[in-house]
DNA sequence: CTTGGAAAGTCAACAAGGCTGACATAAGGT
DNA sequence: ACCTTATGTCAGCCTTGTTGACTTTCCAAG
């Protein structure tokens, strides 16, 4: 809005260079809580990945999922199989289009989920309380922009639903 | 700094759920072009992030590079031995220390290198450049704010060098 | 000068989680 | 009746992470 007149320097190749740097070590950081308290289930981050989206899309069908995560329903479906096998997601066949798989999770998934989602959460509200509101605000509008179209309209969508 | 009157609503649990979000979608972007290179050459992210960063620390030390990736020598190992066997890094023994080895990009190292970060930083650019200057300020102060101390001293020593 | 330990490399084995390809089944739509 | 879609499953492959055991090289302290 306001930066056309202002200083070009911010996006100086060394500039820029940092920005990836900080990426790839934040990243790191971000996953690493969720990463510890899977690793005492047998699970990893694939399983993560399905249990939050269907727990904030409750009922999702798997090639919504499929969609989101960006994988190939053979590599969702071994994640899927283990975490129905070990009671922490339900598969109910669809009312409308018997096709289709609803999933939802159960009550010991639901409470993996509170596990996992405190534990980013903590580290992700330390953060934003350490770099302030505004800074949030611009931190997500960054990584916005950085998003691919389709998944932009995937965390869009869903945040639709959220807010 | 001029948060401490403000509203704490961007800490609700559903601003920092969708940062996390955020940060799982534009990680999938943040990595998209560069996977697509990579893969041309038969390569993976691994061979990606060691080439990162010997360029950015060359005649970085082995041990050193173990500590930045976080990854134990055996899986940088099998890395480095087929970049070096394609002749993308030198290797040269320690003029001090003769056990260690200091790594270098060789002229086609640097090459790739190039695509790489040239195709990395275009994505990058275009989002700094969406997102203005004081976002891009709030992005590295939370990405900043998240990482674990270990990858921050990282990060800030080689911020300090290349500025 | 010997010896301990650090740095590096290597081999083997394994697991997670991606991928492709092929195929089966069920059910919706034309 | 036929085609397509949604899902599941089997088999096999690759990358990249892990552990454990072992060797070689070489600095440095005793």
């Amino acid at each position: 809005m306001a930066q056309t007149g202002k200083s070009l320097l911010y996006l100086t190749d060394e500039q820029l260079r940092k920005g990836t740097e900080a990426m790839f070590f934040a990243y790191r950081g971000f996953t690493a809580d969720p990463d510890r308290i899977l690793q005492q289930h047998g699970y990893g981050r694939a399983h993560h990945r399905a249990i939050h989206f269907i727990h904030r899309a409750p009922g999702t069908t798997v090639n919504n999922l499929l969609s989101i995560l960006g994988v190939t329903k053979q590599s969702l479906n071994r994640v899927l199989r283990a975490l129905i096998a070990d009671g922490l997601v339900e598969s109910r066949i669809g009312a409308r289009d018997k096709r289709e798989r609803h999933l939802f999770l159960t009550e010991t998934g639901a409470e993996l989920e509170r596990q996992l989602s405190d534990a980013q959460r903590e580290r992700m509200r330390a953060a934003y309380r350490a770099a302030g509101p505004e800074a949030v605000a611009g931190f997500r509008q960054v990584l916005e922009a950085m998003m691919d179209p389709e998944q932009r309209r995937h965390f869009q969508r869903l945040s639709d639903r959220g807010v």
